[in-house]
RNA sequence: GGAGGUGUCGCCUAGUCCGGUCUAUGGCGCCCGCCUGCUAAGCGGGUUGAGGGCAAACCCCUCUCGCGGGUUCAAAUCCCGCCACCUCCGCCA
């Protein structure tokens, strides 16, 4: 939910952020019609509310005929009150519609326009030669069978298209980046969390993820749950309702959780492997802090991923994603691509967002923060209490993670070398492939 | 899943039976001031959050006693539903 002070004081701004992201500015003035309303319906409520409270108060004191005729008076003016408060609320409902259909208005920096219009910060590494090394490399599934890591004949089997089991390196492999990185998140400072994966609506929609993604998450049938698709919404919801000490900001969790999605929207897309599934679990750093370091907190969440990708000896790159492809609650998404071999492109391997108060607003999480207090003596201010940022970003989300590292590492006999900071977790430098194939049917 | 209990402004707590100066009591903590060689103690005051009126504020008003309805002129208090927690039983990893 954006700032309602921001709408109503400049609302050519919002106007200007809407088709920075290409949609319509009716909901502005949608928005500020329900303002109005929403006022107007307050106010009348409260001055009728007012007086019934002044004339409730003297029908204690009163006596015979005076008291029957407050009776009578009260009496209409409660069937008064009651029509205002239930105008008042319809009011609030309206207001409330309108306002969180407005999308968080993107950064300046971040580019105008569509998926496609985005602009490459800064390219690290050098994707492989396989040529020059003389053999055509092997796809990760290719590699996943030989490896006995990627099972993806039983996923289908057992759940379904775009499901897959990983076994033995493989289940090795997502034990092992789990904790690569959470070991970098706690040396970071981070405090490790394990989330739930089922959640309450109001998560969902306090992320914003029943907004334009709504058709992307599972519902569970007969419940008001969702299963999430990051845990994101867990860790935003975490201090839902909250009031947080500023002093304790920021407050950066690490949170592991299996993440759902299906994909409604991409039939035909990714269909071959694990780039695309439907469940897979992932690492996620989630973050609270002031409004005033979230831009740079946002950049050291960047770093943090970068830092991940080089241990694993990745090519990547880094893009700025452009307002009209960022998610309603962002104002500024990165992501991180490493390039894939055997599609020779650099596809999404992780992602960070600058949700500024947006999430915060919806979900209720405030800070109390010595109050600025400009012209006061120091000792009349008031501590103030204010919404928070919240920014997340990927870790590692693990099967992409394991298609990068199968892809990139591999060697012609397809063994993969193990990058040098997974060693000590895995505990050996190369994955060898296994003596006998497991697939079906074998 | 069954039975019983609990839910009050950071924490604890009075009030709920029997509706009306409850504009929610008191303590702890915290903040400001006074007093005092320092500290502690003591004294006085302040201390939920949201929204509206306004350019803003000392100001005024409304809402907020787990949440949502209902009864009533009037609800922390009565009624209904829900949620969370505790105890016991059942089931289960």
């Amino acid at each position: 939910m954006i700032d309602p002070r921001l709408l109503r004081d400049d609302p050519d701004l919002i106007r200007a952020a809407q088709a920075k992201r290409g949609l319509s500015a009716s909901v502005v003035d949608e928005a500020l019609a329900a303002d109005e309303a929403r006022r107007a319906a307050i106010a009348d409520f409260e001055r009728l509310r007012a007086e019934q409270k002044q004339l409730g108060k003297l029908i204690p004191r009163a006596q015979g005929d005076e008291k029957a005729a407050l009776l009578e008076q009260t009496k209409t003016l409660a069937a008064q009150v009651k029509a205002a408060e239930s105008a008042q609320g319809a009011a609030e409902d309206v207001w409330n519609a309108a306002i969180r259909a407005i999308p968080n208005p993107a950064a300046d920096d971040a580019p105008a326009g569509g998926e496609d219009d985005y602009v490459v910060l800064e390219t690290v590494g050098t994707p492989r030669d396989f040529a020059s090394e003389g053999f055509e490399p092997r796809d990760h599934v290719e590699l996943g069978k030989i490896l006995g890591a990627i099972d993806l004949e039983r996923g289908a089997k057992v759940s379904g298209s775009r499901f897959y089991f990983l076994t033995g390196v493989g289940a090795e492999l997502e034990f092992a980046l789990v904790n690569l990185a959470m070991e970098q998140a706690r040396e970071a400072g981070f405090t490790q969390v394990i989330a739930p994966s089922l959640v309450k609506p109001r998560a969902m929609e306090g992320t914003g993820f029943l907004d334009q993604a709504a058709d992307d998450v599972y519902r569970i049938e007969g419940e008001e749950m969702y299963l999430v698709g990051t845990s994101e919404v867990a860790m935003a919801a975490y201090h839902s309702d909250e009031i947080l000490d500023g002093a304790s900001l920021p407050r950066r969790y690490a949170a592991f959780s299996p993440c759902f999605r299906k994909e409604a929207g991409s039939h035909g897309k990714d269909t071959k492997g694990i780039i695309r599934v439907h469940w897979f679990d992932k690492v996620e750093m989630f973050v609270y802090t002031t409004l005033e370091d979230a831009e740079a907190e946002h950049e050291r969440l960047l770093g943090w991923e970068k830092e991940f990708l080089d241990k694993l000896e990745l090519a990547y790159r880094v893009i700025d994603t452009a307002a009209g492809d960022l998610g309603p609650s962002a104002k500024r998404k990165f992501d991180c691509e490493a390039w894939i071999p055997t599609q020779g492109k650099y596809r999404e391997l992780t992602s960070t967002s600058n949700c500024t108060d947006f999430q915060a607003r919806r979900l209720d999480i405030r800070g109390r923060f010595p109050s600025a207090g400009s012209g006061q003596a120091p000792e009349q201010r008031q501590p103030e209490v204010r919404p928070v940022a919240t920014l997340n970003g990927t870790l590692t989300a693990i099967p992409r993670t394991i298609v990068a590292i199968l892809e990139t590492h591999q060697q012609p006999d397809g063994s993969v070398r193990v990058p040098k900071a997974l060693q000590k977790w895995l505990g050996r430098e190369v994955l060898e492939p296994v003596a006998a194939a497991t697939g079906l049917g074998g």
